[in-house]
DNA sequence: TCCTTTACAGAAACCGGTTTTTATAGTATA
DNA sequence: TATACTATAAAAACCGGTTTCTGTAAAGGA
């Protein structure tokens, strides 16, 4: 049977409370007094019952993620679940644990907040790139600390690949190999990083003057291989279509290629294609995906340091941004 | 401020255990009485503290996830993730949450059993190919109750794909096409899948009576790419090298089939290959993978019911296996 | 009509910790 | 030496539920 906190007591002839103060280091105990306790403890394996110890001091050591999964993608997300994987790692190489907040829990619906409430989490890491769930203003706007990637939100923390620069970044890579026309694939509107990556986009086009041609502003609706497909169909009716395309996504790069290539035009040969991600895969696509490589690994650890950060001291500060910086990774779909 | 059942009590004038045993459907409350007090938790949104309720019933909701990253890999690893998610949807739809179980929590070192114990949880799902681990012994051994995917333990119930049935398929789909050589991309031998992979394929090679060179199974060390490319390089370097080649997986056979193409082979005109798997990614891989397919919405879902039905009914069966079937998908990587 | 059940509600104990309060030494101060 | 202070350990209260025990009034049976 699992012993308690009494038994260990008992077979010491001590107080119970002498035991937890002793295991917990708190103050009013002899030197001598707590490490017999703690040897005693460490020899029997004790392990305090963490319902009764959270009931108490309602701390815990949980960290919540609210993971959407409106598009039903979930944990097979590649992007997402890189980013959570390092979260992971960090929140819990530093003694948490992570609890996925679901909205109902033993038969009983229940909103993200309340069951923060219930389960005494005092930070959440928001992991969606649709944030239309009602609940989560409910969330945001409460005590519970919070931190985002991908979305935006007022008073929330947000850590976030500088999807300005990546535009940027791709129009530049273009410009400096001498492509003076450059399409866009675009994302869906309401995706911010979308949103972004085309105003990054826009303002290197007009830093080097270069008019963009609004035909050839594409824009897929989602972030599939399909809507890439699609999207590079579009294109090839364009008249005197660019030699050059950035591309919002690998997946939908992926696509987009595929839609050219089934129709005769080579990439990188007729057309270079530049995309964003860097997945396991776009370096295995054929061609070789040139990307803008997002850098899934910082932006988990960083949300991972700063809602720590922000549970462990109440007054660090619950808003902000970070961007976390991109690089090209030059590869085999660009002249 | 959140409410407890005192508050409720106090404001309804009735007594503590009153509001708790109308709230849980428990004896000894008269239907009147019930349905006020229901009425007015619903109203004031109570809900109640988990931490006091599992301290005193020993129950929980939670059903651990055995995660193993040994391989650096973790939630990025397509196979593992995309069965996780499917048997999160299940066990959450039925009102349980997952946690990860880890072996430090709050600053602790512990095992997994002992961290199973502290949080009363009751049942866990084992994910992982590497069971090396001394904690996951201690783990299966005790009351907990255990369901793994892609291992084998005595004692344990298994969800797998049928991979014997894998090896077979592929030969029949090959000899069908009229093929009489084929090789075999084997894995490494610590994974049951790779082992059950090899067996179907030599049974089912015996059984048509087709003699298997040995030079050409050839064992991949892990399921990357890269050991994919260099048993691909090996293969080409084998005298008048069969046209048929099983993978042990998809992303092997990626890997693979790219040395064939960078050494001028071209799949499926010279080489047809099949893998195993059927990734998001493989049916965009240039040529499209033709591919057995894991379920891996099935393996979740069974791998969900199964255990939550151990948890419910202590006399389910704790120890047996579940073989999930597996299907040739054709595309064009096989001529 | 009187006694025994039964139904229901309240009181109290309990789960296993933590924290506050109290008691009792031993030590310092006057 | 008497008193005040400190350090330490025990006792008790508490967290917020659930469950058992008790008491009482109404219903049923003789």
């Amino acid at each position: 049977m699992k012993k308690t906190i009494y038994d260990i007591a008992e077979e010491l002839e001590v107080a119970p409370s002498t035991v937890s103060k002793a295991l917990n280091d708190a103050p009013g105990i002899s030197k001598k007094m707590r490490e017999r306790i703690k040897k005693y403890a460490d020899k029997v394996r004790y392990f305090p019952n963490a319902n009764a110890a959270k009931l108490k001091t309602k701390k815990s050591f949980s960290i919540g993620i609210v993971y959407s999964e409106n598009l039903g993608i979930g944990l097979e997300h590649n992007f997402f679940s890189s980013i959570l994987q390092k979260f992971k790692e960090y929140v819990e190489s530093n003694g948490y644990e992570i609890t996925f907040v679901i909205s109902n829990l033993g038969n009983r619906k229940l909103s993200y907040y309340e069951f923060c409430q219930q389960k005494n989490i005092k930070g959440v890491f928001i992991v969606t790139s649709v944030p239309d769930n009602p609940y989560l203003k409910e969330l945001i706007d409460s005590d519970v600390a919070c931190v985002t990637t991908d979305i935006y939100f007022d008073n929330l923390y947000t850590v976030i690949s500088d999807n300005i620069n990546a535009g940027q970044k791709a129009v530049k890579f273009f410009y400096e190999k001498g492509f003076r026309h450059i399409a866009h694939i675009a994302g869906h509107h309401y995706s911010l990083a979308a949103r972004e990556r085309q105003e990054g986009f826009r303002k290197q086009m007009n830093e080097y003057n270069l008019p963009i041609r609004e035909n050839e502003v594409i824009q897929a609706n989602t972030y599939s291989f399909e809507d890439g497909y699609k999207s590079g169909e579009l294109f090839l009716k364009q008249p005197n279509y660019s030699k050059a395309v950035f591309v919002v996504s690998d997946q939908v790069a992926m696509g987009f290629i595929k839609a050219l290539q089934d129709n005769g035009v080579k990439v990188p040969e007729d057309v270079s294609v530049i995309g964003v991600d860097d997945l396991p895969f776009s370096k295995h696509y054929c061609p070789a995906l040139t990307t803008i490589q997002q850098d899934t690994t910082k932006i988990g650890l960083t949300a991972a340091k700063k809602l720590i950060d922000m549970m462990k001291y109440k007054e660090a500060n619950k808003k902000g941004i970070t961007k976390i910086p991109v690089k090209i990774i030059e590869r085999d779909s660009t002249i």
